[in-house]
RNA sequence: GGAGGGGUUCCCGAGCGGUCAAAGGGAACAGACUGUAAAUCUGUCGGCUAAGCCUUCGGAGGUUCGAAUCCUCCCCCCUCCA
C-alpha cells in the first residue's frame, strides 16, 4: 500500500483524525525508518467482559497491528482506581487492587481473540503512575483549566444537571494524557466519548516536548435497542464471549432499523456491498429478516466459527419458527415427593421466575405451560414425580427432573 | 462559614397528615399481531398460597388514633455569597 492508501485504510471508519496530515507525516517517517508507530489504546479495568461494542475500536487496532505497527493496549489499573466519569452520567465506584489485576486477566484473554497477543504489548499505567510525586500531579494539574475542563460534554452536562462531579474526575484526562506522555504514543484510539482526553495527551506531549499523537475516534456502537450506546450495565449488549446461541438470538432481535448499523461497523462487507443489500431490501428484493439471518451468522462465526453459526441459526428457527424445543435446554433435578407441587413454587425454584408474585402474574397472563399445555390456574399444582417441561413466556424454558 | 433548593418504588418525576404500595412517563415483562424486528393494542410491573397480610418514600428519633407528608438531629447532592 502506498501512503496514501494507508492513510485511507487507517481511516476507515473513524468518525474523528486529528489530524490526517500528522497521520501521513508519521506513516512516511515510520516507513522511511522502519520504525513501527506506537499505538495505543487504553481500556478500563471496569467491565471485564467485552462486547461488540468494544470490537469496534479493537478491529480498529488490528488494522494498524496488520500494517506492522505496535500496539499499546493500555490497562488503566491506576485510573480504573479513581473512576471514569466518561459517558456515565454517574461517579463510578472505585475498584480494590484484586478487582483489577482479575479483571485484566479477563480482557487480556478476551481481547486476543482478535489481536495477535505476540504482536501486542499490554502496559499498566500504575507502573509509571505510581512514581509520581504530589509535586508532579499538581503540576499535571496545572496544565488545563477548569473552564477546559468543563469544555467536556460530559462534565458540562453533569454540571448543568447540577449532578456531582469529583474533583478527582478532572485528573481522569490529564492521567490519561500523561500515559501518552510516558509511552510517546504516536496513535491513540478511542471511542468518539473519549475526543476530549485524547485531545489533552496532544496538549500535554506538547507541553513535555514530544510530538502530539494522532488522535482517532471511532463510532461508539449502538446497544440492541438503538438508543443508547452499548453497555452491559444497561443490559444491551452482546458479549464476545456468549455462547452461539445467544449471539445469533440477540442478534436477531434487535430493531431493523439497526442492522445496517451493525454491518457497517462490524462485518467484513465492504460499503459497496452494504449499500447494495439495503438497496435490495429496499426495493422488496431480499427480506429484512434474511439479511440479518447473514449479519447474525457473520457475527457468530466471528467470534465461534462457521459451524456453531450454523448450529445456532438452525437451532433458532427450530425454536422460534417452529416453536419447538432448543436443543440444549435447561435442566434441574429436584428430589421427587408424594405431594403435589404448586406451580408458581415450582417455577421459583426452576429458576423462571423471580418469585411467587411473577410466577402468578404469568399463569393468569397465559404465560405458562407445563408439558407443552397451557395453564390458566394460579392455583394449579403438579406432581412431584418423573419429568416436567416447563415454559414461561417464549424463551424461558426448564427441563424438571424429579428423583 | 452564610443563604437557599433538593434526596420518593429500576430510571425520570408527582404527592406535602388519612381514600398511598404511592399519579404520569420511560424501561422491563407477558398476551395479540409478526420476521423472537419495528409500530400498534391489551395487561402486569415491592414481597407473600394473596378479596388479606408484611416491608418501602436518604438515616435515626419524635408528635399524632394515623406520617412519604409535621418536628428534631444527622448524612448526601446542587445553587448563590464569602
Amino acid at each position: 500500500m502506498n501512503i496514501d492508501q494507508q492513510v485511507t485504510y487507517l481511516s476507515r471508519g473513524a468518525v474523528q483524525v486529528v489530524s490526517p496530515e500528522d497521520l501521513r507525516k508519521k506513516l512516511l517517517r515510520a516507513e522511511e525508518t522502519g520504525e513501527p508507530l506506537r499505538v495505543k489504546a487504553g481500556f478500563d479495568p471496569t467491565a471485564p467482559d467485552l462486547h461488540l461494542g468494544h470490537t469496534v475500536l479493537v478491529q480498529k487496532m488490528k488494522h494498524f497491528q496488520d500494517m506492522g505497527h505496535q500496539i499499546l493496549f493500555l490497562i488503566g489499573d491506576f485510573t480504573g482506581r479513581i473512576g471514569d466519569p466518561t459517558g456515565k452520567s454517574e461517579t463510578r465506584k472505585p475498584l480494590s487492587a484484586e478487582d483489577v489485576a482479575r479483571n485484566a486477566e479477563t480482557y487480556k484473554e478476551q481481547v486476543f481473540k482478535i489481536l495477535d497477543p505476540d504482536k501486542t504489548r499490554v502496559v499498566f499505567n500504575s507502573s509509571w503512575l505510581n512514581q509520581l510525586s504530589s509535586q508532579d500531579f499538581i503540576k499535571l494539574a496545572a496544565q488545563l483549566t477548569v473552564a477546559r475542563m468543563l469544555e467536556r460534554e460530559d462534565f458540562k452536562q453533569r454540571f448543568t444537571n447540577e449532578k456531582p462531579i469529583g474533583v478527582h474526575e478532572f485528573l481522569y484526562p490529564l492521567i490519561q494524557g500523561y500515559d501518552s506522555v510516558a509511552l510517546h504514543a504516536d496513535i491513540e484510539l478511542g471511542g468518539t466519548d473519549q475526543l476530549f482526553n485524547l485531545l489533552t495527551g496532544r496538549d500535554l506531549q506538547r507541553v513535555w516536548g514530544q510530538e502530539p499523537q494522532v488522535v482517532i475516534t471511532m463510532p461508539l456502537l449502538e446497544g440492541l435497542d438503538g438508543v443508547n450506546k452499548m453497555s452491559k450495565s444497561l443490559g444491551n449488549y452482546i458479549g464476545i464471549c456468549e455462547s452461539p446461541d445467544d449471539v445469533y438470538g440477540k442478534t436477531m432481535s434487535m430493531p431493523d432499523s439497526l442492522m445496517f448499523r451493525y454491518y457497517e461497523l462490524l462485518s467484513d462487507f465492504s460499503p459497496e456491498e452494504i449499500a447494495r443489500l439495503k438497496a435490495e431490501m429496499e426495493a422488496g428484493r431480499a427480506h429484512p429478516k434474511e439479511i440479518k439471518q447473514q449479519l447474525a451468522r457473520e457475527l457468530t462465526a466471528r467470534f465461534h466459527d462457521s459451524e456453531a453459526a450454523q448450529r445456532a441459526a438452525a437451532n433458532f428457527d427450530k425454536v422460534f419458527k417452529q416453536h419447538e424445543l432448543p436443543e440444549d435446554l435447561p435442566e434441574i433435578t429436584l428430589p421427587a415427593a408424594d405431594e403435589a407441587v404448586w406451580l408458581p413454587r415450582l417455577l421459583v425454584q426452576a429458576g423462571l421466575v423471580k418469585g411467587t408474585g411473577e410466577a402468578r402474574r404469568m399463569i393468569s397472563q397465559q404465560a405458562v405451560s407445563v408439558n407443552g399445555e397451557k395453564v390458566a390456574e394460579v392455583e394449579a399444582t403438579v406432581a412431584a414425580a418423573g419429568e416436567v417441561l416447563l415454559k414461561v413466556g417464549k424463551r424461558r424454558f426448564c427441563r424438571v427432573r424429579f428423583s
